[in-house]
DNA sequence: GTTCTTACA
DNA sequence: TGTAAGGA
């Protein structure tokens, strides 16, 4: 398939599959007019790239633990050396971290969509009155 | 109409 | 990342 089909079928856009490329996420082969062509596996793939990009992994560390990945959600290292554990386990802490943060702006959602049912279920709206105050993102 | 590369707000 | 330019 062709980088338009990859892109719909995986929700990236066009722009971003070139550039992952270009990171040495994913390579595609070349038709003769120069187009990229993927195979079917590529769609999964793609996926997978993005799965750990929204994790918060950086496209380095994704370049090297891609390799290693079969199966969605699966990590599996034959070889895996003390330097790529430390930088597993460092990524895992900051995976950690960043729950935290999400939790805790989550929370603050929570709690200001609870304080705007407690001022009578107002949507906060140009008509009200007191507006309820925005949730504090930190 | 689709894709390509390069480059910039 | 989006978008524009200039081609194929």
């Amino acid at each position: 398939m062709r980088i338009g089909e990859l892109s719909r079928r995986t929700s990236t856009s066009r722009r971003l599959l070139r550039y992952y490329e270009e990171q040495g996420l994913i390579a595609a082969d070349r038709a003769p007019n120069g187009y990229r062509e993927y195979d079917e596996r590529f769609v999964d793939r793609v996926l997978q790239i993005r799965g750990l990009l929204d994790a918060g992994l950086p496209t380095r560390i994704i370049r090297q633990i891609l390799p290693c990945l079969d199966k969605p959600r699966t990590i599996y290292f034959p070889d895996a050396t003390p330097e790529m554990l430390a930088t597993l386990r460092h990524e895992r802490d900051r995976m950690t971290e960043r729950i935290r943060f999400l939790t805790r702006n989550r929370d603050a959602i929570d709690d200001y969509l609870d304080a705007v049912i407690a001022y009578g279920g107002g949507d906060g709206g140009p008509d009200s009155d007191v507006g309820p105050r925005p949730a504090a993102l930190t």
